[in-house]
DNA sequence: CGAGTTATTGACTCCCCTCAAATGATGTGG
DNA sequence: CCACATCATTTGAGGGGAGTCAATAACTCG
């Protein structure tokens, strides 16, 4: 909505004054700790001016609701911090969370009118929200862009079919190993300093949200995390975080190798 | 690979002497039936001819394997006769079908080096393979054409979490109603007449293949299927065909009312 | 510290899987 | 055209993995 002129400290040569706001909105791609993750690491210089000039920036709370099923799909989002779940419901509120976008990761594309899946922040989120025209202009504009965002969207079909695989074959037990290994690898990309995040996973969701997005109940969840537990290939450590203190055996069960 | 001469009256005038098989390649895509339907319809007739000159049809028999999980990511496929399911398996043997692909339908897309998935003929299928640097090349000459593959790839994600709802969240019962009425719309689709289309689906493939499709084994797919003929909501057909005798009550049970 | 939320653990149930056998469909050669 | 082999589907009986219901424990945050 804000129109604001629009000149800054790399702008061409040119004399137009320009309020400290505008200058910081159109550094703000620039300076973007995942600019070299995401799609964004398809722009250069100029290209990023564009991104920050083409959309916003949001700073949600845990549990808000980006977008919701069924509305009319206006937006398209980039998750530069934190966590978001996307899902799908039954009427009587069955509820399956078809996957979590981590920092780095786009959400809100469709071809239909309107959006077919929820989506809802799991912790502190900082996203970049472009509005429809302006996604379709930068997709014109920016060649390398568009072909980023197919190659992104590729990839999401990819994780897709990884997640049918266990929805429809594997056992609670494999789901769960599954799981810890894809968060570890999440939090991998994300967490700014390598060393401590050696063999750490990140589950900022609950359980409840584990269970929707496994397609198992909380209760199974709780327990097959438990056994783990208990046979010590991992272990609980502060702030919604496990430490796997066995990879190898995750990876042989997540699998579905029954080696214990 | 038999190349019957054919030089057709949608030919532009021109003195240049080609060969046959020439002519019938350049020609294929402009006469193709679904050239309306996929990615096609992004094409004009100038495109239509790039296409044609970018790929090379096959013919395949039910059984045949595409492309086998882990290989390299050489081709790009589509779709123009038959069906196609892809699949992705775990070491026991354990398989989940990710999706079948009807007549108009791509597959093969990957931005990894090897496929992470197979794909497999159900029936007699026919499908046009570019290689991929032919697919990049056309991806870059025509934008209207990659616009269309990014919307396609959206629209396949979209089914890919509507599928991971089902298999997480949906009952045996309501899995099979689902699967039936996706099959009706399906032949909608391809049908030729419309009016035999009518509440009819196309089930060409076998019942170890719906039970690795809705992740359930072949005994329960039977047994739901028998449920519902019992409960004269289908009937069988000829040809591996059912006819949807009651849609709207199908429809409340796919969404899960517990209406019967 | 107490109220509300989230997670764990236990006892029991049920839907779907497993194992097994019969029936039906498809094709082949005599 | 039929006998026979093979494969696909149906149906039945019984078992198990995950769900349901319920109670307790552990957080979270005024």
């Amino acid at each position: 909505m804000t129109s604001s002129p629009q000149t800054s400290a790399f702008a061409p040569a040119g004399g137009a004054v320009h309020t400290p706001k505008a200058d910081m909105d159109v550094m703000r791609c620039l300076v973007c700790d995942i600019r070299n993750k995401s799609l964004c690491s398809s722009m250069d210089e100029e290209g990023l001016a564009a991104l920050a000039h083409s959309s916003r920036q949001l700073l949600l709370p845990p549990g808000t609701t980006i977008v919701e099923e069924g509305e009319p799909a206006l937006a398209f989002f980039n998750v530069t911090r934190g966590t978001v779940k996307l899902f799908k419901s039954l009427p009587d509120g069955r509820r399956q969370i078809t996957g979590f976008a981590d920092a780095g990761q786009f959400l809100g594309l469709s071809t239909a009118q309107t959006y077919s899946f929820g989506a809802e922040t799991v912790d502190n989120v900082r996203l970049c929200r472009f509005l429809r025209p302006q996604l379709e202009a930068l997709l014109s504009d920016y060649p390398t862009f568009e072909r980023r965002l197919l190659a992104a969207v590729t990839d999401k079909l990819a994780e897709a079919q990884e997640q049918m695989l266990l929805l429809g074959r594997k056992t609670a037990r494999e789901k769960v190993a599954t799981f810890l290994l894809d968060r570890m690898r999440a939090f991998h990309q994300t967490a700014n300093r390598r060393q401590e995040a050696e063999n750490m996973a990140s589950v900022p969701m609950t359980r409840v949200d584990i269970a929707d997005y496994l397609g198992l109940t909380i209760e199974t969840v709780s327990r097959t995390i438990s056994a783990f537990r208990r046979s010590m290939l991992i272990a609980s450590a502060e702030n919604h975080r496990i430490r796997i203190l066995s990879v190898a055996t995750l990876l042989n069960i997540a699998s579905g190798q029954k080696a214990d």
